[in-house]
DNA sequence: AATCATTGCGCAATGC
DNA sequence: CGCATTGCGCAATGAT
């Protein structure tokens, strides 16, 4: 129930009251010429007030929500597909119960016939041996 | 793992430089006593350093990750069960592919014998032997 | 009124 | 470089 509008937290606070300060990231610190090895300058100058700084965040606030966006979708596509094969499932299950009382129909006219043909002609008691019974 | 570990974002950043003030919550305006409209607005005092907003901060957070972490969970849950349902899906499919078969055989035989009934000549006593089940 | 749970959002680090 | 992901904290809101 958001209209996407923005709300709260912008990073914007600024009242003067706390007594502690929580400290913040020094950033900046370029390596005292001592143990920086021979690495370029990874130094973070990222001044918080530079017009680069608050594109690159407004950007990247952007990307983010996007990402987030297509996360949520996915996650509720995933949700459905799990009901579609629920669906599925059920819809199987059914159909096997169905066939499955369609040979057993099958199998028992197949017995009674045997029955009746040895009954009524008792040449041979042939047939009548394949008869796989599964519980 | 992290126990009131302060990391990034502290609320703290001030730099007017945008052009677009994005106006700040003022808080805490607490009427003097005078003309505050009769509505007893909750003054919402959270002093950022006080004591009792730190605890509720960090209760919060604690509450937060374990919420995400749940959520985590549950989607991953999810997924699993995607699989899961495939797996049962194929299972159920396969045992319709092979009753089907079944079926199909049966009925032959039965079409077979029937014919065999109608030429009256059951001299051929053809077939009746691909019955292989299982192996 | 208080507390925890959820959720949207921005920041920063990191992965392409 | 730039977008995409992800962990994290903040604050508003929902649910008890």
């Amino acid at each position: 129930m958001n209209t996407s509008s923005s709300s709260s937290d912008d990073g914007l606070s600024n009242s003067r009251s706390s007594p502690l300060t929580p400290q913040l990231v020094l950033l900046n610190s370029e390596g005292g010429g001592k143990a920086t090895p021979p690495s370029k300058k990874k130094a973070q100058r990222m001044d918080r007030g530079s017009e680069e700084y608050r594109l690159r965040r407004e950007r990247n606030n952007l990307a983010v929500k996007k990402s987030r966006l297509k996360s949520k979708q996915k996650a509720q596509d995933t949700l459905q597909r799990v009901n579609q094969l629920k669906e599925e499932n059920e819809r199987l299950e059914a159909k096997i119960k169905l066939l499955t009382k369609e040979l057993s129909v099958l199998k028992d006219l197949f017995l009674e016939h045997a029955h009746n043909l040895a009954e009524s002609v008792p040449s041979e008691t042939s047939a009548a041996g394949q008869e796989q019974a599964t519980p």
